[in-house]
DNA sequence: AAGTAACCCAACCGCCAAGAG
DNA sequence: GCTCTTGGCGGTTGGGTTACT
């Protein structure tokens, strides 16, 4: 027994909105809002639709100052960053970038932006990532990972190969501890990525000046905390533990934090968090000394350093050659502080 | 010019969480 | 605490358009 529906479907209009309704629509909520109940709306105005088509209506083309189409290289880029970082939070992503919607956003990366970063590969040709040539064992561990994830990490390879070009990936530099699952799907991204890697053609940059360019606006995504306020947020609370008032977090180490809500920073972490460490997209169960084998944090000393360097690791100054090694990634993370702290 | 494949995007669907009663 | 309603979200689909053969 499902639920009821929000609507009587036999008497609701489907299909594209005709400009007499968008009219209505719009000078309706313009007058009076929506009164806070979308459902009761068309009765209101007078039309046929269901109270959820009018409200994506409303939001996704009637609404004042929304941009369609004609996405900029910055826009692009940050996009691709919060993909990475995020996966598919498009309302999470939409609310970064002013005018657009998530639902435009959305198509724009699965039809645009995911082929010119991932290159266009014929589902049907041999680089697919299905699983289909490998043993039929690890071929559903494989198929266990979600297509965002898979995704996620090959972008973040192709990433890898631009800031290195001369170097092929190398798991040894990889800045976690993978378990054998994700170490099989990095070998086969690996080869993938050297086998065909049209981004490498298409984004061949000439010098450091334009990868720093191309990189720029993770510089800063989307207002997530720099790595001076994440440096101190590390050292002043304990990220297992989130205090319930998370989003005093910032006021009581001294911190004012634009931008992003603490609470859904801390979400946006734990999901990246449970994604690295493989849980719950792993059908395999691991016993407890395999689950502390491929404990991550243990073999950073208890720090979980890493995991915010996965979030702001494209940063800029990351162009130099030793990104990926973990003085490197120190380094990195050293620099990002003294900038901030010049900045201040 | 016609047929077909690929692309694009608006709109729909169904699940989930929050809040009201 | 439970149920029901609603809003919000991400995934998917349908059909129009464009590119290719």
């Amino acid at each position: 027994m499902g639920r009821a529906p929000c609507c009587d479907k036999a008497n609701v209009k489907k299909g594209p909105w005709a400009p007499e309704e968008d009219a209505k629509l719009k000078d309706y909520i313009e007058k009076y809002g929506t009164g806070g109940n979308w459902i009761a709306l068309p009765q209101k105005i007078g039309i046929k639709r269901c109270g959820k088509s009018c409200r994506l209506r409303w939001l996704n083309y009637l609404r004042p100052n929304i941009k369609h189409g004609g996405f900029s290289e910055e826009e692009d880029n940050t996009i691709c960053s919060l993909y990475i970082s995020i996966g598919s939070r498009w309302s999470i992503i939409a609310a970064q970038l002013p005018g657009r919607t998530d639902n435009d956003i959305k198509n724009y990366w699965n039809t645009r932006l995911k082929k010119k970063l991932l290159g266009r590969r014929k589902q049907s040709h041999g680089n697919k990532l299905d699983g289909s040539t490998q043993d039929s064992k690890n071929g559903n561990e494989m198929e266990s990972l979600s297509n965002s994830a898979i995704e996620r990490l090959q972008l973040h390879m192709q990433l890898q190969n631009l800031e290195n070009p001369n170097h092929s990936p190398n798991l040894a530099m990889w800045p976690f501890k993978l378990n054998p699952i994700q170490e099989k799907m990095m070998h086969r991204l690996q080869l993938l990525s050297e086998s065909s890697n049209p981004l490498m053609m298409q984004y061949a940059l000439p010098d450091a000046h334009q990868k720093a360019e191309l990189f720029r606006p993770y510089n800063n995504m989307y207002s997530l905390p720099n790595n001076m306020l994440m440096n101190q947020m590390e050292n002043s609370i304990d990220r297992v533990n989130v205090p319930e008032s998370s989003s005093q977090v910032p006021e009581s180490i001294g911190m004012k934090q634009p931008g992003m809500e603490f609470q859904q920073f801390w979400a946006l972490q734990a999901e990246i968090d449970e994604f690295l460490n493989n849980k719950g997209a792993n059908p395999i169960q691991l016993d407890q000394a395999q689950a502390n084998e491929f404990d991550y944090f243990k073999e950073m000393d208890g720090s979980k350093d890493m995991m915010t360097w996965w979030s702001n690791e494209f940063d800029a100054n990351s162009a130099s050659s030793n990104s990926w090694d973990s003085n490197g990634v120190l380094d990195h993370q050293q620099q990002g502080y003294e900038q901030s702290a010049l900045k201040n």
